[in-house]
RNA sequence: GCCCCCGUCGCGCAACCGGCAGACGCACGGUGCUCAAACCACCGACAGUGUGGGUUCGAAUCCCACCGGGGGCACCA
């Protein structure tokens, strides 16, 4: 609106023409937008590509504080390069497979689409009026026929490299649910989802196998240090734990069973033997007159939870197995007991316990009265008189061959004899299992296999993908039977083999939702590609993402079954790198009142409300004002009420400034104020310090402020010095910026727009100052301050302290030690 | 139990390599504008950096210990 226009309906043009409705501001420049069309990436020829990718989310509803933070973040980056001149994508999509709208759609007795695609729309639509710079003719949505054909295609070549396959044991099962879980869905023995405790079933399954990539997820880890949170990639570590050792042969009657261990150093101060109670090994080594004592201990320990059975100050329980195990080394018999300290699904589920120096076996050995043989002499008390494990570095004694070794070369040393005499070799074992990738529900990508009697089990060939979820099943039809609703559906069922073309039945089961959000980035660089899951060209532009957001949540899951997903992708030559994200950022949590936001304790902020009072400039500019980025914000420290404040006054500065005569007139002091402001501001952009940015551009309008109100504003320098802070505000308050942008004589409509203009640049001369501040120090205490040129030398300013009075007074006659002068900020006096 | 991160005005947060503790906002006090207020503009006060020690000419910054808060791992052989 400009002030003639309106000039008439008031008397007071100015306070008219000042006015800053942040609503009408959005509904202004969101039309034009849309018209203008400016987030479309590939479009800047020449220019440097960059992928800019939010973690996309799950359309549970409409956004949530959380997506305003998150997705706000991930624009500052994406709309930040824009400005620079690079090519930038920045695309959407949903995570759109899952339970919740299976559980909606039994609900409401319909089909999980009609719930999943409502919510999509709304989400959608917040985010446009959000004005997230996405690109939104790449849209994804998981559970797209067009993009679940390619999760279902990718799998196929999993299974032809053997990287996914089908086997039975014992996993992992949410009674709420009625699904199997992945091991990293379970979190303290319960349901990562919905909390409930989670028991044990033996069932066949698929599997990646993520195992395989251990070391590689492990080792290029090295390439992402520096840009990507020290924390998460700990986290990753940690989960995949990989540890080194050996594989030792044990002699138990006539079978061979072999242990693992990281000590096999500490061979001959083994003095029993344990296994697993509840793995398969103990039940087939169990001696018939133990039998009894053996069953009922296994179904004890199987009563327990495992909550119970992981706290870790629980007295060691178990019960003898009535044989023994030979040590390879020296021949001795060693009683074999069951206990459950022992993991079934570590290792090889049996250990060799050398109590001396574990503290785990120590305790074991205590309850059951075992020997304890010290074979490391680390200089510690002796453990059989302490009770506590000496597991330290020392010098072998009580060991034969070993006598006189340290622990590092002993354990190449045993490696060595074991190797000769084919009882064992080196051997490393990893925390991280196999990728459970099937689940029993229906909202998912159906797995693409055939079970035929003749054939077994069958690939659906490529051209008869995709296997599309049947559109008439909805409501009851969806209710959890402990195998997944599908199974029921006869006319889906049943098929014809593709091998034989006989009778066959589809796999009833479908894909756990991270298979499908293991790949989604790659899709953004060709999502109408209808040849393949990419094109690989367009992937070689794209990728690697240069920015990912998102939260720690995911920092296991998802990110490290994107990473497995890239390697296998490179080795199969469809993509020439090995990590899919470059650089991480992890936003922190909205929190109100000290505590996460929940439905239970009543402390929700509703985003739609925030909006509604204050506009979306004003919680977009609150949340990256309130701290650091990876910082958790609490709402009830945030003010929108002053965000708002500000940015009306920097509309109202606009203005100011837009109604200035035109002139060339020039204030070194504005100008000055503007380059260190860009100079600043760009710096601190780059490097995520979003915080600092908005308030050096506060202090920049403050500056601008006092020019236009002085004696002679001096039109020319303020111009400059509005039209710099709307590119720079472009990237944290869209609107408002282009409502500065317009009220300064730009153009919008006709394309002129400020999310269209270039990234300012600082005049390096402006940055040099005239004079600094020298600060005089008396024995490191401040006494004077001289003005004194940047470029002053180091004896003239010697010279200049020396002679100040402040200097000599605080002297007091003293002798002069030494003077450290730094020119030209500081010197300092050291007297005697 | 082990490992990692963080403690700065009343609050949220700044301070490049060790060099003037305070940029910015909120809240607070005052002045102007107003019949009055809101809005707005201007001015202002307020901490010596969790505690104790060390290194240094000089420490919020580096080192050690402790206290407080947050996070990760936790019978992984």
């Amino acid at each position: 609106m400009s002030g003639t226009e309106r000039g008439a309906v008031m008397t007071e043009t100015t306070n008219e023409r000042e006015a800053y409705d942040p609503h009408a501001v959005q509904d202004r420049w969101l039309p034009v937008w849309d018209r203008l069309d400016l987030n479309r990436a590939g479009l800047r020829a020449g220019a440097e590509k960059r992928f800019v990718l939010d973690m996309f989310p799950y359309p549970s509803g409409d956004l949530h504080m959380g997506h305003a933070e998150a997705f706000g973040i991930g624009d500052v980056v994406a709309r930040y390069w824009m400005r620079r001149g690079y090519d930038v994508m920045h695309p959407i999509g949903w995570d759109s497979f899952g339970l919740p709208a299976e559980n909606a759609a039994i609900a409401r007795g319909e089909h999980p689409a009609a719930w999943t695609y409502a919510n999509i729309d709304v989400q959608a639509e917040s985010f446009r009026r959000y004005a997230v710079s996405f690109d939104w003719t790449r849209r994804v949505h998981t559970s797209d026929p067009a993009y679940y054909r390619w999760t279902q295609w990718l799998f196929l070549r999993f299974l032809e490299r053997g990287l996914a396959y089908r086997k039975n044991s014992a996993v992992n099962w949410c009674p709420k649910d009625q699904t199997v879980l992945a091991n990293e869905q379970v979190v303290a023995g319960k349901c990562e989802r919905c909390g409930s405790e989670v028991t044990k079933r033996e069932l066949t399954q698929w599997y990646f196998r993520i195992t395989e990539y251990a070391d590689r997820l492990l080792d290029d880890m090295k390439d992402l240090e520096g840009s990507w949170p020290d924390r998460v990639l700990l986290m990753q570590k940690n989960w995949i734990g990989r540890s080194t050792g050996a594989h030792v042969d044990f002699q138990v009657g006539s079978r061979k069973v072999t242990v693992f261990t990281t000590r096999p150093d500490t061979l001959y101060g083994a003095t029993f033997f344990v296994v697993a109670a509840d793995a398969p090994l103990a039940d087939e080594l169990c001696e018939p007159s133990q039998r009894a004592a053996f069953e009922a201990y296994r179904d004890e320990v199987r009563m327990l939870s495992d909550i119970d059975r992981q706290s870790t100050d629980r007295p060691k329980t178990g019960v003898s197995l009535g044989v023994t195990a030979i040590n390879p080394l020296n021949g001795e018999e060693l009683p074999v007991f069951a206990a459950d300290y022992v993991l079934a699904d570590y290792g090889t589920g049996a250990i060799m316990a050398v109590p001396a120096h574990d503290q785990r076996d120590l305790d074991f050995a205590r309850a059951f009265d075992l020997p304890v043989r010290v074979v490391v002499d680390t200089g510690g008390e002796d453990p059989t008189v302490t009770g506590i494990a000496t597991p330290g570095d020392g010098v072998l004694v009580n060991s034969g061959p070993l006598d006189g070794l340290t622990k590092d070369a002993a354990i190449p040393r045993t490696i060595e004899i074991l190797q000769e005499r084919g009882t064992g070799e080196g051997a490393v074992n990893y925390r991280l299992r196999d990728w459970l990738l099937s689940r029993q529900r229906f909202w998912g990508a159906p797995i693409p296999v055939v079970h035929c009697e003749g054939c077994g089990e069958v690939p659906v060939p490529d051209d008869q993908l995709p296997v599309v979820l049947p559109s008439d099943m909805k409501g009851a039809d969806l209710q959890p039977k402990g195998q997944s609703p599908l199974a029921s559906n006869d006319d889906w069922v049943n098929t014809d083999c593709p091998t034989c073309g006989g009778p066959a039945k589809r796999d009833t089961d479908t894909m756990d939702t991270f298979v499908d959000s293991s790949w989604y980035f790659l899709r953004y660089c060709s999502p109408d590609d209808d040849t393949g899951p990419f094109d690989p060209d367009a992937v070689r532009e794209w990728m690697p993402v240069a920015q990912y957001v998102g939260g720690v949540e995911h920092a296991i899951l998802h990110l490290l079954y994107s990473r497995f997903f890239t390697k296998v992708l490179h080795d199969m030559g469809l993509v020439d790198f090995t990590e899919p994200f470059t650089a991480l950022l992890n936003q922190g949590q909205v929190i109100n009142q000290g505590k996460a936001m929940s439905k239970s304790l009543g402390n929700g902020v509703d985003l739609g409300g925030q909006l509604a009072s204050y506009g979306v400039d004003a919680i977009r500019i609150s949340i990256v004002f309130a701290g650091p980025p990876e910082d958790d914000i609490d709402w009830a420290d945030v003010s929108p009420s002053g965000s708002v404040k500000w940015l009306a006054r920097v509309a109202r500065l606009a203005a100011d400034v837009g109604a200035l005569p035109a002139s060339d007139a020039r204030d070194e002091t504005v100008d000055r104020a503007t380059a260190r402001a860009i100079d600043d501001v760009t710096r601190l952009t780059e490097s995520h310090r979003f915080n600092v940015s908005i308030a050096r551009m506060m202090e920049l309008t403050n500056a601008l402020r006092k020019g236009v109100d002085g004696a002679a504003p001096a039109a020319a320098s303020l111009r400059d010095g509005v039209s710099a802070l709307a590119t720079m505000l472009s990237c944290y308050a869209p609107y408002t910026a282009e409502e500065v942008w317009s009220r300064t004589g730009h153009d919008v409509e006709s394309g002129d727009s400020v999310h269209a203009s270039t990234w300012p640049t600082a005049d390096p001369a402006l940055l040099v100052e005239e004079t600094v501040t020298c600060v005089v120090q008396v024995a490191g205490k401040v006494r004077d301050r001289l003005e004194v040129p940047p470029a002053i030398d180091e004896s003239t300013l010697r010279e200049l302290a020396l002679a100040s009075e402040a200097v000599v007074r605080a002297l007091n006659g003293a002798d002069v030690r030494t003077v450290i002068v730094r020119a030209p900020k500081l010197v300092n006096v050291v007297p005697v």
